[in-house]
DNA sequence: TAGATTGTTAATCGATTAACAATC
DNA sequence: TAGATTGTTAATCGATTAACAATC
């Protein structure tokens, strides 16, 4: 059994991790009843001990010994730990093909991401449905997210040039999360919590990483 | 001036920001001539020292004291470092929006990606262009792969249930780096690099926050 | 010149790994 | 019961920060 008293601070690193670790299970073949930090930690290639430190920082994970972590359970727990079980309401800005592709995406159909809108200053695309999703027109965004208090984050999928006006607008109205995909550095004030989704540097990553291959082979 | 020999291993975090520090020096405005490692580290969100400690282990990066780093001269090492100025040739399974997205991706248009193809099942899709760039059927994607030996890369943005039998099909054709954007974890020879585009675990990490931030306002 | 900023070493901090008693 | 795996502490490893002489 664990202690009780357990409250310090977990890394950037943890949270990444276990949100991993729930992409993971929810891929799991449905027979599998249980599972060791052992085979969590070879599917996410992170070691054994990683996993159970994880899993130390939150009360609600509990595993048996000999037996491992009851799927369900722990699939159970990590919802609760993002909340995914409560709904969050989100608002596109830019509809074109990156942001279609996130109103699309796979694993939020498991989650309780509800997508409002998407907000364009495309004629062609306003009043069209995209993923079943209405496109308003982005001069009334910020009188959207006043009268829509429910939503609670806006996703960012404009060209870098207007990413910063549209930032602005949507501070202003009243939103304290962003989710930016445009690739360019947002000014924000503090309180604001921006969350980057960098494409073009997990691509750099990638083509680093060909160069250090290649070394070895030789 | 830097000491010549220097090969010390940098970590996975270093190339990340650096890639993050490129991405930077190309939005800055044209007039900017030097920057310091602390404006550096500002937009990006680290600490000076950190900023110096990366450049540390590249020769090519060198700044002068007082003055700061030379902005062409640094973006020009990052460009080389990252293997920017050499064409890369890139094919995306699946042309729906993530497909398209990353075709039309802001970041590769100053960079000498090359999207060669997509690779779609989809009968309607087949034969038609996104993005300018050409949707053929995934049945001949295996024998286009042989026959084109530039390609060196292959993009999975199919759904995850699919995404397996195309990456062996991948493999199998010789390809040896796979950027992944299917949410699931795929199982590929030791040989092959797999760089993971996991949205999903953006988006979860952006909850979680969210949980904290909330915390601390009450 | 004087002083700001680099390049680099040393000190600190934090995260990962190892080890092992508890236990199912 | 015996042994495998957890929960947790301690040891190790690596990354970040601090400090400062060199220098433009």
């Amino acid at each position: 059994m664990k202690n009780t008293k357990r409250e310090k601070k977990f890394s950037n690193k943890t949270i990444e991790r276990l949100a991993l670790y729930y992409e993971i299970l929810i891929t799991l073949p449905f027979k599998k009843k249980y599972i060791s930090s052992e085979e969590i930690g070879n599917l996410a290639g992170v070691s054994p001990s990683t996993v159970r430190q994880d899993f130390l920082y939150f009360n609600e994970i509990e595993g048996k010994a000999k037996i491992g972590y009851e799927v369900t359970k722990l699939k159970e727990a990590l919802r609760n730990i993002f909340k995914l079980n409560s709904k969050t309401h989100v608002v596109i800005v830019g509809a074109g093909s990156l942001g279609q592709a996130i109103a699309g995406y796979d694993s939020f159909k498991k989650s309780k991401v509800v997508f409002d809108s998407f907000f364009d200053n495309n004629p062609n695309k306003i009043g069209r449905l995209f993923k079943g999703i209405f496109v308003r027109d982005i001069k009334y965004l910020k009188d959207y997210l006043k009268e829509n208090r429910r939503i609670k984050i806006v996703v960012i999928c404009v060209p870098p040039k207007e990413a910063q006006s549209i930032v602005n607008l949507v501070v202003d109205s009243g939103i304290k999360i962003i989710w930016n995909f445009s690739p360019t550095i947002l000014k924000v004030p503090s309180d604001i919590l921006v969350e980057y989704e960098h494409i073009g540097v997990s691509f750099y990553r990638l083509l680093f990483k060909r160069k250090t291959i290649k070394k070895e082979i030789k």
